[in-house]
DNA sequence: AAATAAGTACACAGACCTGTGCACTTAGGC
DNA sequence: GCCTAAGTGCACAGGTCTGTGTACTTATTT
């Protein structure tokens, strides 16, 4: 699995500094010294392998953008995985919010690169559920899709604030009830099938 | 209704724009040079009444912080009609995210009073919702509360980064399926009743 | 008229920030 | 051995930021 692994690259090293600052720091609290110093570099390396801490700044945030891998997984079960994947990151003691929301929220609404990225991001997201519903012949997948991710950023924003991964269930939930809706049957992947869900 | 408005203190001159100023360019992007040059006075007038810039933050944090008014409109059209407010402030060029979220993301996870006020700000709507529910006589009022916050934050941070009002109507049709699933009638309210809900 | 309070003008300390310049050292490939 | 590329160390320019000190002016009240 880790095919090519002993020896990552100065660029890759900064960047990989960059972005656990970045992220669990805030990007306006952390300069690039102590960038470079975390590494053990001097700064001028720094910026022979970047121009400008902008560009370190979309470095990052462009590296946070991955796509989801296609899976072979039921739609259905992708979609609400997404919501336990969001609650195992909750835990996580490094979990600080939506680094493109965080960015934003950071740099002001004149940073257009920034935002540029952040509505991607997004979109992107916003792309794969609505794929996924059509998979499932949902009418109104555009609009579903729309609404899953406002609960995905809900239960960020909110972690975020709270630091309570329980949000990510209620969000799991309220995805639920908005499948149900839409004529989607959840069966089975749960650890225990729901056998009568009505009480 | 302006009943004593004609001479408003120092204090408050300085608490607007200094909300007017971090809410819209960010915490960290205003210094308290800026601020006291937008009023027009000294520097050390505004030190004069706020001991440091953390305090000033507090204070506009404590004064973003208000308590919805009780109303006697029906407890449904009362939840719902959030989501018309937040439409109507999405589409105010001036909007630009949840200011409790913003400061939380600018200052860091260290910033321990600012996240002390942004939970509790999350919690009391949290609350008010929650009452609401009660009154409609919801079975789990509290778990629902829960999935309308997260309706509205995440709304809201998609707003930020998209700045779509139609983020608000998305928010607003989620929120009526799971009220709906709540056995809760939506009637009456709108613009004009609707008489057959099922096209 | 005198005293008290509030605000002003302005300089300054000390810290941190981005970004550059320059001479030096190290490591590999030919 | 030599040359090139990459990194180092360090100083520095020029800017911004928070917060303070100090002497002066205005306004209100008594």
């Amino acid at each position: 699995m880790a095919s090519l692994p002993a020896k990552p690259s100065m660029k890759e090293r900064i960047l990989d500094t960059a972005d656990r600052l970045f992220y669990l720091k805030g990007i306006r609290a952390i300069g690039v010294d102590t960038i470079a110093a975390e590494i053990g570099i001097s700064k001028r390396t720094l910026y022979n392998h970047f121009p400008s801490k902008d560009a370190l700044i979309s470095a990052y945030l462009q590296r946070r953008f991955v796509q989801p891998k296609p899976s072979d997984k039921p739609p259905a079960e992708q979609i609400l995985g997404t919501f336990d994947s969001l609650e195992r990151r909750f835990s996580h003691k490094d979990f600080r919010g939506c680094p493109f929301v965080n960015a934003v929220a950071e740099m002001g609404a004149d940073a257009k690169p920034v935002r540029k990225i952040a509505i991607a991001f997004k979109e992107s997201r916003r792309l794969w559920f609505r794929d996924l519903l059509m998979q499932l012949g949902v009418t109104d997948a555009e609009g579903l899709a729309t609404q899953l991710a406002l609960l995905v950023d809900g239960s960020i924003a909110q972690d975020l604030v709270r630091d309570d991964p329980a949000m990510a269930r209620a969000a799991k939930q309220a995805a639920k009830v908005l499948l149900a809706n839409a004529g989607i049957r959840i069966d089975g992947p749960g650890p225990l099938s729901t056998q009568g869900n009505k009480k």
